[in-house]
DNA sequence: CCATCACTTATTGGATCCACTTCCATGATA
DNA sequence: TATCATGGAAGTGGATCCAATAAGTGATGG
């Protein structure tokens, strides 16, 4: 299975492929991991399989209590909250670099993952991998564009914290999100398009403020689900 | 040395320690680590060091090539002025959050830290660890008193990635350097005590840029010297 | 005299081994 | 019957072992 293709060190394959594995829901939040069943799965040692754990476990993704086991983290409500905050400033300064240095050709890339997201917004749920591949893009190349590697790598640090699948379920039933969630896209475009760094940045801490606060909502709701049902 | 007072997992308890050595400048810059070495300075197996450096590359305080063992990691100048461009965004939103919760006791306590360095600015050279405790000090402050962890994480996670003695370097050789800090500070001081975010943010702001620039200057100097000397 | 190639050596990366901790079930005892 | 002790099973963390890779070194041929 994905018999890993001799690129790099295999620690960091294996991370890569743990992080996959619970990015798309495939190992599910609070789900114990166990060393010896990742070894056997991915046709390794448990060697390596523990120093990709850490690596998670450093990332924040997964919680390690000694001698314990490994568990996908469930992030508190406040917690959420809390990181996107953080990411809405670091998104905004990514918009405001981008507002400035953005080619024609990436704005164009820009439109047309907006228009993916839109169509499918009409057709269908909204929680496909297309929809969230989409959805990341978009993000992806404002960070491009902003030139800064470094900004690039704090953004995409608290990304690898939070289950993407998760986000996107958080999207997927409600049609009114989704529909604002285009437009704010939209908004941002247009900032870009004008070349007014101002405006990029005010509308993409928009964006990513209420998307915070939908996927509050959304573990709120869940935490409740779960601890008291 | 340090005989590893037994609190929590002995890889991280390695990490910080090989993390101090690089901080300190007791590992210097550029220097290869090599994993024997460490665990028998620390008295344990090659494992956990191993590990450890793991963390730290994933860090971005040292570089492991594949089969050829890890250096402590020269940052390129303009990463430093990328780094600081986030770091003074991040640190510009924890004193525009501090500037609203900052407690009395909390701003008695950055008083005191910029005593210190004042006080330190008259007599010594300025690159002492007392002084770079109390730089430490000032800053944390300050992202304790902004209350939200992931926010205080991320910026911990830039100034780990630049071994601690080389700011101090910078700032040590440079009288109107320091002076100029300390004034950034007050102003910064001031702005808290006034509770205004707008203003406490700014100060911050033009405090961090100003760091990376003299910062980024050492480091242009630095690599003129090590590459062409 | 210099370039090249085989060989040696140092060092890393992964696999295996062992000890220790934790958890769970079973049974003894008040 | 409830509670606590005890033994076994499962699983992790660290140590050790082995294979694979890359630098260094000396011999050989042009």
């Amino acid at each position: 299975m994905t018999p890993h293709t001799d690129e790099g060190p295999l620690v960091d394959d294996i991370a890569a492929r743990i992080r996959a594995r619970i990015m798309n829901g495939e190992l599910a939040i609070g789900k114990p991991l166990r060393q010896a069943a990742l070894a056997a799965e991915f046709g390794v040692s448990r060697t390596p399989v523990r120093e990709a754990l850490r690596q998670l476990q450093n990332g924040g993704l997964i919680e390690m209590q000694p001698h314990r086991g490994a568990v996908v983290r469930v992030p508190a409500p406040w917690e959420v909250r809390q990181a996107y905050e953080v990411r809405a400033e670091l998104e905004g300064l990514a918009a405001r670099r981008a507002a400035t240095r953005i080619t024609e050709r990436q704005l164009a890339e820009l439109r047309e993952h907006n228009a993916v997201l839109h169509e499918a917004a009409e057709r269908e749920a909204g929680g496909s991998p297309a929809t969230t591949a989409a959805n990341d893009c978009f993000h992806t190349v404002v960070c491009v564009a902003a030139d800064n590697p470094w900004l690039s790598r704090m953004i995409d640090r608290i990304n690898e914290s939070f289950p993407r699948n998760v986000s996107s379920l958080a999207l997927a039933g409600d049609e009114r999100h989704r529909l604002e969630n285009i437009r704010q896209h939209e908004a941002i475009i247009e900032a870009l398009t004008a070349r007014d760094p101002d405006r990029a940045d005010d509308a993409m801490r928009d964006h990513v403020i209420s998307s915070g606060e939908h996927l509050t909502a959304w573990y709120e709701r869940r935490s409740q689900t779960v601890f008291h049902g």
